[in-house]
DNA sequence: AGCGATGTTCGCCG
DNA sequence: TCGGCGAACATCGC
């Protein structure tokens, strides 16, 4: 589930389901997610209400009033409220428990994501250096932000110390809607390449949360329901390029990106 | 059977 | 110092 758009999502599902509920019990099924053991977590954890969530880029921030518990999804990561135990769905790495009886699934099919807990969420963002919000940032942000890089544009905009929030996908669609190219240093970028990147960012994280994160009913004229061989670009039917960065895969159209 | 996957981190090297 | 590269993490689905 998640990028960006896809981590919103998980976000307004848990204050659809979660908002006031009262945690009153925590298992840890799979202990490669946490770095604290479940008794230490049940105290940190037991009677706290949840009060209310945040997002920056990828992460979650869960209020728990003293505290905040921090959910970060890596490529598999989703969430699932339900009533009966039995339920449990398959990949449930952590298991919430709630006064009301009802129970709340951290699930993962891999084991990349990570579950943690902060005293302070922006402390926590300050310490891992992250920079500002995708979807959040203002021009001037991205700008600073863009200042000074000299890598590929399509590595500073995955990197979460430049902005928060772009991953492997959603980079290839900014990139592919502004028509740049993924291998240009970011230092050559003009002025207006820039502004012209940040309307894209700010166009297209807006239609992937229309649209919940579901990549398959994203509009056709984004490259992300293309990305596959021998696929055409939907702006002018040249044939899309496959390329890769630092071992991720991406694509891009030749002829529209240069 | 083998390969690739929406992420992050680390060591190596230019 | 910056950043590209490749590996590692682990497992499922095509």
């Amino acid at each position: 589930m998640p990028e960006l758009a896809e981590v919103e999502q998980l976000k307004n599902y848990l204050l659809k389901c979660c908002i006031n509920k009262t945690i009153n019990k925590v298992l840890i099924r799979d202990e490669n997610f946490l770095e604290i053991s479940e008794t230490e977590l049940n105290k940190t954890l037991k009677n706290k209400r949840i009060e209310s969530i945040q997002r920056h880029g990828k992460y979650l921030f869960v209020d728990i009033g003293n505290k905040f518990i921090v959910l970060h999804f890596g490529m598999t990561g989703d969430v699932q409220t339900f009533k009966n135990i039995k339920n449990e769905p398959k990949f449930s790495k952590v298991l919430f428990k709630f006064t009301d009886g009802s129970f709340l699934s951290y699930i993962s099919i891999r084991k990349f994501g990570k579950i943690l807990i902060t005293n302070n969420a922006e402390q926590f963002i300050e310490n891992r250096k992250f920079g500002p919000d995708a979807l959040k940032m203002s021009l001037n942000e991205f700008q600073n932000a863009l200042k000074r890089r000299s890598a590929y544009i399509k590595s500073t905009l995955m990197n979460q110390e430049v902005i928060a929030g772009l991953g492997n996908l959603y980079s290839d669609e900014v990139l592919y809607q502004s028509k740049i190219f993924p291998k240009k240093k970011t230092n050559l970028l003009t002025k207006d390449d820039i502004e012209n990147l940040f309307n894209c960012i700010k166009s297209v994280l807006k239609v992937a949360i229309d649209k919940k994160g579901h990549l398959e009913q994203y509009p056709q004229n984004f490259i992300i329901p293309h990305r596959d061989l021998e696929e055409k670009c939907p702006r002018c039917n040249g044939i899309l390029t496959r390329y890769e960065i630092s071992g991720r895969h991406g694509f891009y159209c030749g002829k529209c990106q240069k």
